[in-house]
DNA sequence: GTCTTTCCTGATCGAATGTTCAGGAAAACA
DNA sequence: TGTTTTCCTGAACATTCGATCAGGAAAGAC
């Protein structure tokens, strides 16, 4: 059982990474399952044993990407905890900064299907999106009455943190060939951006 | 002539504004020629022949939408030829997200292609991109050696103002699927964000 | 009127798309 | 060992893809 388990688990995370890689730069639509299969090394048939369908392994590929990503969330939450609101924001930004860094592609997913209000989007609003956003935006809210944040419309707000966040690591490629420069911005250089962005002061020592 | 070419020209026109909103909300591979055409109500022949081929048909589509964004940028550079270089730039900034605000496919078509190292992207960037980005860069670095902006990496800085911008509107979707509100937030609301984050000084009248 | 250029359609091409299915290989169970 | 379940392949399906081409319709030139 354990071997079993073990290929056929290396095969399937296999051609879910693939699939990641291949929705994230040219969208639902533009994948093929054949080019997928082909970046995996196994048959297209493979895809659609594993997967029932195209749309399912996508959802499988968000599925895997968003249980990983909360389980951080959920981690650096609890590391937080006894922080105030704006430092736990923070806390919460500066991972959602090292993810982007990390996975790239995490956020060209996610800009790709919340463009136009498909069936997929619905899915993936209400199935990772929502539990996730509504609980920051509310943090957001609560900093702002206690006057530690600054004032506006809060999903204005979260949504500008996601958009510097993920916009600086997911554009790497344009990046790239209009300065030159090799390396994408230091992870702090982006945090500190967004502290700025949201008025949040540093704690002195 | 008039007749012929103005018949000529609303079909043309009308195939490249159909085009446009296929390739920004489903990318390049994933727009096809016919889906476009009977958006249009043409013939899917008719599309090969105003442009030789599917990849020349998007290049018309980023013409025409930089020439028309460029010539605003140019007035409204203009007309802030007497303001110092952190209100020219929030002159700018105001335009860009006014334009992402009327136009939320711009950002859209430039992200879902700034993603991977193609032969469009780098065609993109020589073309249009590198004239404006350069530019405007050029601009906040003189504002940070004045000590009237943010000091970081320019070019972070830069993308951020167009994150913001941007994803505020081509993520409107999203947004709304998630809050349920139906209209966007006012230009002026992410124009005074962009000016937080840059940390320029409203002018006392 | 005729002639010529421009605009547009329909049919058609080979290649690629997602999906289905029969059957083989491999592993786990007995 | 033999049996059963799981993993995987190759061939085939109908549909759709971008592109080509012959020819008709429309419009301007003469």
């Amino acid at each position: 059982m354990k071997a079993r388990t073990r290929a056929a688990g290396t095969a399937r995370s296999r051609i879910i990474r693939a699939a990641r890689a291949r929705f994230a730069s040219v969208g639902f639509e533009g994948a093929s399952t054949r080019q997928i299969a082909e970046d995996v090394g196994v048959a297209q048939s493979l895809l659609l044993y594993h997967f029932a369908s195209k749309e399912s392994l996508w959802k499988a590929v968000m599925d895997d990407l968003f249980v990983s990503a909360r389980a951080r969330l959920d981690e650096a939450e609890r590391a937080s905890r006894d922080a105030t609101i704006p430092e736990r924001l923070m806390a919460v930004a500066r991972l959602i900064v090292q993810l982007a860094a990390e996975q790239p592609d995490i956020h060209r997913l996610m800009t790709i299907e919340g463009r136009s209000e498909s069936g997929r989007l619905r899915w993936l609003v209400e199935r990772h999106l929502r539990p996730i956003h509504e609980k920051y935006i509310a943090w957001i809210r609560r900093g702002q009455r206690a006057r530690l944040i600054r004032s506006g419309d809060p999903v204005l707000l979260y949504y500008s943190i996601l958009a510097i966040a993920g916009t600086t690591y997911s554009l790497a490629p344009e990046i790239k060939l209009l300065t030159g420069t090799t390396s994408p911005p230091a992870p702090a250089a982006v945090e500190a951006l967004i502290r700025s962005l949201l008025q949040i002061e540093t704690e002195a020592p």
